[in-house]
DNA sequence: TAATTTAGATAGTGGAACTATCTAATGATC
DNA sequence: GATCATTAGATAGTTCCACTATCTAAATTA
């Protein structure tokens, strides 16, 4: 298939497949001449896969870390969940106080070894920012962010299908940076439900 | 105290200070003459809560929103969370099918009227885009989805101060918008905690 | 009186994600 | 085989966003 055909199908515009063919998100196509190329199936979902990763949020820069992580995953799940959650989370490199957030990764059943510090920097940066704004989050509320998460993230991992290698990749790489929205969704919907239980319609 | 003191207080850029009461993120300080005014401690709070919002990728628009709802808010509680959902939540326009969505609410315990359209589109479109993407969640990790937000928004609508109507905004409006960078955090942390309970460090 | 500070207006910057144009070479069509 | 459309690759331009800088006239402070 040609550039304008993977664009009808893919529903991306040409002059953008020709961006993402140069940030390095979509491999080139197969090279007929000097001048021509054409591109199958594999282009089409990489579109869509780049579109969903962008909508989701991702950078460019990150969606490129994220399908690199594809194309050559580590061997070990540990690294490949460590290479998805690095090319998804905020980034700074400011020093900030870990105790609280390690707190939280012992509570969540943290073992030495068990949790690269780059995410339990990750929550200490979230803490901090909640602390600037003078945001204290109640001590149940907390708890419940734990429970909730870990219910999360286990049924996550558990699910990790171990058939193929290939999909195990694509299910921790693009289930860690894809969910995130409907995870933030579901909450915000969760919200609602739970208020007009609470609070029925006056006050 | 004068721009330069506020400045220095809240760690904010005079330049950056002039444009958040451009764009109406901070109210005016009192003017005491034609080319001076003088602002209070308020103002470095509202400074360092602008700072959290914006850190927690709320664009300026969107906090412009939250805050407008900080100082105006609605008196129904749904009022008040939806408000603060609309100002975070991304809007899309185009048609997307609910029906999926729907289910989805049910299973959180949606009683009609429970729930503006709203959240459940928002939901609908993280689904959409899960689905463009050709990526598919299997049932028993949505299930942990639904059980974790719930767990999540129950104790979060439950904490809900109603000594006063201004604790119950603050923490009502900021904490939606707050909480999801820590929450995301959170997630990744417990994956990689429950990846290395699974995979213990050999594929 | 002189130096500093400020409000308000206007304009400029840098990054990110596209979008457009151009050229030379191809491929498709008549 | 002439003509027209298409393409790769290069370069440049656009739009939006969140600032950041400059300027002026007035006011404050030293």
């Amino acid at each position: 298939m040609r550039m304008a055909e993977l664009s009808a199908e893919a529903g991306v515009p040409v002059p953008t497949i020709k961006y993402y063919l140069r940030e390095g998100l979509l491999p080139q196509g197969v090279r007929t001449s000097a001048t021509q190329a054409h591109y199958g199936d594999s282009h089409i979902r990489r579109l869509r896969v780049i579109r969903a990763l962008v909508d989701a949020g991702v950078s460019v820069a990150g969606a490129r870390k994220v399908l690199a992580t594809l194309d050559e995953p580590p061997d070990e799940v540990a690294d490949l969940l460590g290479a998805a959650h690095a090319a998804v989370a905020p980034q700074g490199e400011d020093e900030i106080p870990l105790d609280d957030a390690r707190r939280l990764a012992e509570r969540l059943g943290f073992r030495p070894g068990g949790c690269e510090t780059e995410r339990i920097a990750d929550v200490a940066r979230a803490l901090d920012a909640l602390d600037r704004a003078g945001f204290v989050i109640p001590p149940d509320v907390m708890t419940a962010y734990l429970e909730g998460v870990k219910t999360i993230a286990t049924a996550e991992i558990a699910g990790v299908p171990v058939d193929t290698p290939e999909e195990a990749v694509r299910y921790v790489v693009l289930g860690t940076a894809l969910a995130e929205p409907l995870l933030l969704a579901l909450r915000r919907m969760a919200e609602q439900i739970a208020a007009a239980e609470r609070f029925p319609s006056g006050t």
